[in-house]
DNA sequence: ACAAGGATCCTCT
DNA sequence: GAGGATCCTTGTT
């Protein structure tokens, strides 16, 4: 008689399903705060979204604000798209498009937790250890290996990079947006930056603050 | 065709 | 905390 068969004992939670295309439509901030706690998954690495930014289209911060041009024209189209593009020549971020066609409107991920394929993102971050793999969206387009590419491809659909329902944050913290001295005042100030509270995964952590959980209405 | 500048990261002090 | 990397995108000539 044969041995029983070794019995994988699991290191992470179950993998979720894929977020369907109506997660997007909608405004752009509320999909940010959405945004947390879900997971991108590509090849087996798995990363549990931990801090984002919202980008929305007569905002001065963001891509979109002077008019479509070859590079933003996916943040036009409907929501559940990858906008993905290099910054100083070398970064490259990946974005969640958001909203209905013809609004450009996008969500910047800015930082994730490895959940599965830890490996194969300290292999790409050279061989570092600890939050600083992925905490900053340079980051984390370095451990999915992503390339500009990548922009327009749809999230919703499997293979290639996925978004998952993962789980939602317990508490979050929302702060002014990181980079952005160039747009007006009045969006510098807008806090439209979210990330999870309780986790060592985040990107400058200066200038973040609680949201006050939501009261009830009865 | 050109110049300017950027939703960053890393290293060094 | 400062500075360089590194090159594409954009607006202007």
């Amino acid at each position: 008689m044969r041995t029983p068969p070794i019995t994988r004992v699991a290191t992470s939670t179950p993998a979720t399903p894929i977020l369907p295309e109506s997660f997007y439509a909608r405004d752009v901030v509320e999909v940010a705060r959405d945004l947390l706690g879900r997971e991108l998954v590509r090849d087996g690495v798995r990363l549990r979204i931990t801090e984002v930014e919202a980008y929305a289209e007569h905002d001065t911060a963001c891509h979109a604000h002077r008019g479509r041009t070859p590079r933003n024209a996916v943040m036009f189209g409907p929501g559940g798209r990858a906008y993905v593009y290099l910054c100083y020549g070398l970064h490259v971020m990946l974005n969640v498009v958001t909203g209905e066609d013809g609004s450009a409107a996008a969500v910047l991920v800015r930082s994730a937790e490895p959940i599965v394929g830890l490996d194969v993102v300290r292999a790409r971050r050279g061989d570092r250890d600890g939050p600083v793999l992925l905490t900053g969206p340079g980051k984390l387009g370095a451990a999915l290996a992503l390339d500009v590419a990548w922009s327009g491809h749809r999230l919703f659909e499997p293979g290639g990079l996925e978004l998952h329902a993962g789980e939602p944050p317990r508490r979050i913290l929302t702060g002014p947006r990181v980079g952005i001295d160039y747009a007006s005042a009045r969006d510098r100030r807008r806090a439209w930056r979210f990330a999870i509270a309780d986790t060592r995964w985040i990107s400058v952590p200066k200038s973040l603050r609680p949201v006050p959980s939501r009261a009830r209405t009865h």
